[in-house]
DNA sequence: AGCACGCCGACT
DNA sequence: GTCGGCGTGCTC
């Protein structure tokens, strides 16, 4: 009598990409835990268990006779528990076929460093640690020392132990451990201080506020899909609804876009569910990690609150998963596996029968979509402050020949000058945002007019001043401006177009008195940036440039101007969700103005004024721009009227990869049979290689996901016998277009 | 992915 | 003559 075992090898290459079947004679082994098993040629690699072990009633070697195989023993578990129950599992699996992704791949996603199925993770230490004394309760002292005594004192009164490095007694300390009065904790450290509750945990609810959530209570089978801007309250919402979940014994979880120290969605959960709550924030250690899965798994924490990955934490008997702010895209994962948090959201929904809740001002078109044709229920959230409302809106068209002074600065449009002068006068505050970080995108040739390119990416360098450097924004290489040589052995160079660090010298030049701040994602380390934003909202300072990172969330009562330079560059990025992205950048944007008492202004600086995009963002008009894109993507046929999946294939050599993108369409054309499937492609992507690799894209655009799913099955085929191209497969892609 | 097996070039 | 290059192929 032995178990037959189904492991998954902890290796991600597609050709072992499938269960391996082992035997134990012990019966400590359970799904969902990580075994240590001979493979190949190594003698242990590490394993993850897919399902129950079956009893067989018969001895090995019968068994293996009978199957014509060898099956090979366990050597030994890893785990003392399972790291994920049967419901997890079946969501790995289920997203393995959904986005035609390895179960390997998906898997190490699920996991924190520290517990993948990767023989790495064994050998890593969980983080790194620090060492705490501690003093030992006891009834009785034994005789002590004065400089002995002195020490034990100081560290009885810190709650939390003193750190070892701090103490400079040595041999005070060494006495008072082998005397048993002291001990020394290992503590792991996280890069991020400890969240400190501060708001107040009571509340009571507005009557729409209570509609709402009763609303959203009482629909038990569809999504939820609760419309209100900022300020409206959704926090009490989710707040509340946290506590009834969690009232019924059942577990919660929280997904936010990011989370920064300021953010009030983390803090107003801690204050509210302090003991009881895990925060996954993407700063948190290794170690930190591990622990909090660990809380998680046992039960200890019952609400989890975090980003993206979040999505898959171990939530003991899940009731309820709200997912703020739903429009993000940072709910897409653009590598793989290149899941979406509310598609595995849902998963998890049907899977474990968890409530999902979206809030959004502004929902994903294809979310709001659901929700007019009944798959979702739509909850609307009226606003609590109308008085802020009003705002007025300047829209200047920049591509009028007096619309700015070229004297002065082509980027800063006259009126724009004006405003800041009046804002500065009134002793308000601006906001400056341009979607665009260094000095210039552009560093040209002045003898061959040739733009500067990535040698890794061929696409133009960003030039940044501070550094004096040029950088490539997408794959990050850099090198001094002034080693950089043109081809045609120019050594003269000339900066052209605008980003932040540009804008920012503009505005010091001609604002000489006032107080300037830059915040974009080259401002280093989080708590730096946090500085930033809390000066700001402080009133220290009083215009702050940036890029869209200054548009998002934060509440800065004395800004009454909120001006957008080159609102349109994001218009023209050949995606299909440019036009949403642009619009909700936009939005947010509006809305960072005029949120205390004062009316805000406006002021938005564009070469297409008529746009309608612009013009209905800027008055924050959601409903009508959803009817005006719901109009656009039936005509170009983009979701929510088809599916897309984008098929990559990247490759070191471009022949190799021209080859393989023809024979993969081939293939998709001998299968497609009479499936209502387009393919278009293969073609060049935007960024034509990166990093030395080049890449090409099919795209696919399909009514039915379950006869794209026969298409793509294909690929793992191809990808077994074509080892040296890599296939990416973005089902849903969230931004690529074609 | 690892690791071994296997068949062709420059070295003690 | 051997050491070693990385192409190919397999792993319960």
């Amino acid at each position: 009598m032995f178990y037959l075992v189904k492991v998954l090898i902890g290796r991600a290459v597609v050709s072992l990409d499938r269960p391996f079947d082992y035997y134990s004679e012990e019966d400590d082994i359970q799904e969902g835990m990580r075994v240590l098993v001979p493979f190949g040629h190594s003698e242990s690699t590490v394993g993850f268990v897919l399902e129950p072990p079956i009893p067989i009633e018969m001895d090995v070697d019968s068994y293996n006779k009978e199957h014509g195989i060898r099956l090979a023993k366990i050597l030994r578990r890893i785990d003392e528990e399972p790291l994920l129950n049967p419901s997890l599992i079946a969501l790995a699996k289920r997203m393995s076929a959904y986005y035609a992704c390895d179960l390997i791949k998906i898997l190490n996603a699920f996991l924190p460093p520290a517990l993948k199925p990767k023989d790495s993770a064994l050998k890593k230490s969980h983080g790194r640690f620090i060492d705490y004394v501690l003093p030992v309760e006891k009834t009785e002292y034994p005789s002590l020392g004065k400089n002995e005594k002195a020490l034990l004192e100081r560290i009885q009164t810190k709650k939390d132990g003193v750190r070892l490095s701090s103490i400079s007694a040595k041999a005070s300390l060494k006495k008072l451990l082998e005397k048993g009065c002291l001990r020394i904790e290992k503590v792991p450290v996280s890069r991020i201080p400890e969240m400190v509750a501060t708001s107040l945990r009571d509340f009571s609810l507005t009557t729409s506020q209570r509609e709402a959530y009763d609303a959203i209570l009482g629909e038990k089978e569809k999504v939820s899909l609760l419309k209100g801007v900022t300020g409206s309250g959704k926090t009490e919402i989710y707040l509340s609804l946290a506590k009834e979940f969690l009232k019924q014994g059942k577990g919660v979880l929280v997904l936010i876009p990011e989370i920064a120290l300021t953010d009030q969605m983390s803090n107003r959960f801690y204050s509210f569910f302090q003991d009881t709550i895990s925060l996954l924030n993407s700063s948190l250690s290794d170690s930190r990690r591990y622990e909090e899965y660990r809380r998680i798994v046992s039960g200890e924490s019952k609400i989890v609150l975090g980003t993206r990955s979040a999505i898959f934490a171990p939530v003991q008997n899940l009731g309820l998963i709200i997912i703020d702010e739903e429009h993000s895209d940072t709910y897409k994962q653009d590598s793989v596996p290149y899941y979406d948090a509310i598609t595995v959201a849902r998963m998890r929904k049907e899977i474990e029968g968890a409530k999902v809740l979206l809030g959004s001002a502004t929902p994903r078109i294809i979310d709001n979509a659901r929700a007019e044709k009944g798959v979702f229920q739509s909850v609307p959230l009226s606003i609590r402050y109308a008085a802020s409302q009003e705002k007025d809106l300047l829209l200047v068209d920049m591509s009028l020949p007096n619309a700015f002074d070229p004297q002065k600065s082509s980027l800063i449009s006259k009126t724009l000058f004006e405003e800041l002068e009046k804002t500065l006068a009134r002793k308000e505050q601006a906001m400056v945002l341009i979607n665009r970080r260094g000095y210039a995108p552009m560093f040209l040739c002045r003898d061959c007019h040739a733009v500067a390119v990535c040698p890794n990416c061929g696409i133009p360098l960003n030039y940044h001043k501070k550094y004096n450097e040029l950088r490539c924004h997408h794959c990050g290489y850099r090198v001094m401006a002034s080693e950089h040589v043109c081809p045609c052995g120019g050594k003269d160079f000339l900066s052209l177009g605008y980003g932040t660090e540009r804008a920012y010298e503009d505005l010091v030049t001609f604002f000489p008195k006032a107080k300037i701040l830059r915040l974009d994602s080259d401002v280093s380390g989080n708590e730096r940036r946090h500085e930033i934003l809390e000066s700001f909202a402080l009133g220290e300072s009083d215009i702050l440039v940036g890029t869209q990172v200054i548009a998002k969330g934060h509440d800065f009562p004395n800004v009454t101007l909120a001006a957008m330079l080159d609102a349109d560059s994001s218009l023209r990025l050949p995606s299909y969700t440019a036009n949403e992205e642009t619009f909700d950048l936009i939005c947010q944007f509006v809305g960072r103005s005029g949120r205390g008492n004062k009316k805000g202004r406006i002021l938005i600086q564009t070469y297409c004024p008529d746009n309608p995009v612009i013009q209905l963002a800027a008055r924050q008009d959601y409903e009508s721009f959803y009817a005006l894109e719901m109009k656009e993507r039936r005509t170009y046929q983009y979701p929510p009227f088809v599916y897309l999946c984008l098929v990559t294939v990247k490759a070191m050599d471009y022949q190799r990869c021209f080859d393989a993108s023809l024979d993969i369409k081939n293939l998709f054309l001998g299968r497609v049979g009479n499936r209502r499937i387009n393919i278009y492609g293969p073609s060049t992507p935007y960024i034509p290689y990166i990093n030395g690799r080049y890449y090409r894209n099919i795209l696919l655009k399909y009514k039915v996901q379950e006869e794209a799913r026969e298409l793509l099955s294909a690929l793992k085929v191809f990808r077994m016998a074509n080892k040296d191209v890599e296939v990416l497969i973005d089902v849903d892609p969230g931004t690529e277009g074609i």
